[in-house]
DNA sequence: TCGCAAGTTGAAAAATTCTTAAATTCGTCA
DNA sequence: TGACGAATTTAAGAATTTTTCAACTTGCGA
């Protein structure tokens, strides 16, 4: 297996590593949001969600639109949702009998 | 949603983040192997891979046994492999008809 | 018991990533 | 045109990760 291949997946998943990206990769799950939607739901400052937004369009992950005054972001892709759900699977296993999480985690499942 | 849950989903992905780590997860998708073997695989300082063996078996995506003088690792569940598949598909699709990534993934996917 | 091979560990240096705040761009409206 | 709101960009420092290297186990055979 040549380097940069598995380097790709690499990056690709240290993409997901941040609690900011996985959550608007999240709220975007259900649908196209302008970025003023997402700073209502993620307590974090505009300039510093507007680099995260950065990451994952240079990722490849979500595609931004301007509509007017406000730009709204979209899952590049469905699959993304398959990748969370996967995740989830894994992490319930790992928590599974010890967490608090455990019941979050399930909660969310179910919906 | 609670705040702790995004960041143990965050904290699992950048586990994921890592060449070393994928390489290490991919090898033992085909079944359990010494460290000796995923040395010969991987081209990196024993001590490198021990560190990065170590975040997987901390974060609990692997396990370890030690068999006489070697220790042997394996996947701690096989849903790692629906993950794996999972980016490869997403990844498969940001790439596609621009990278001299995407033959590689290709072949990758149909053996 | 000695010595060697297989792995792991700890700690410091090197490299990356995050955060923060100021400056900037792009539309919209008066 | 001028001012304002929405969003992004940039730069600098702080915080985390990676890498590296030396020291330390553990098991096995001479």
């Amino acid at each position: 297996m040549p380097v940069p291949l598995y380097q790709a997946k690499a990056d690709f998943f240290r993409t997901l590593g941040h609690p900011v990206r996985i959550r608007v990769l999240e709220l975007l799950r259900d649908g196209p949001r302008p970025v003023r939607e997402l700073l209502g739901e993620i307590e974090v400052e505009a300039s510093n969600l507007s680099q995260q937004l950065a990451v994952l369009r240079r990722t490849g992950l979500v595609t931004a639109v301007r509509e007017g005054g406000t730009v709204v972001y979209s899952l590049a892709t469905p699959d993304v949702v398959d990748l969370l759900a996967a995740a989830r699977r894994i992490l319930t296993d790992m928590i599974t009998g010890q967490g608090e999480l455990l019941a979050e985690l399930q909660a969310e499942a179910a919906k």
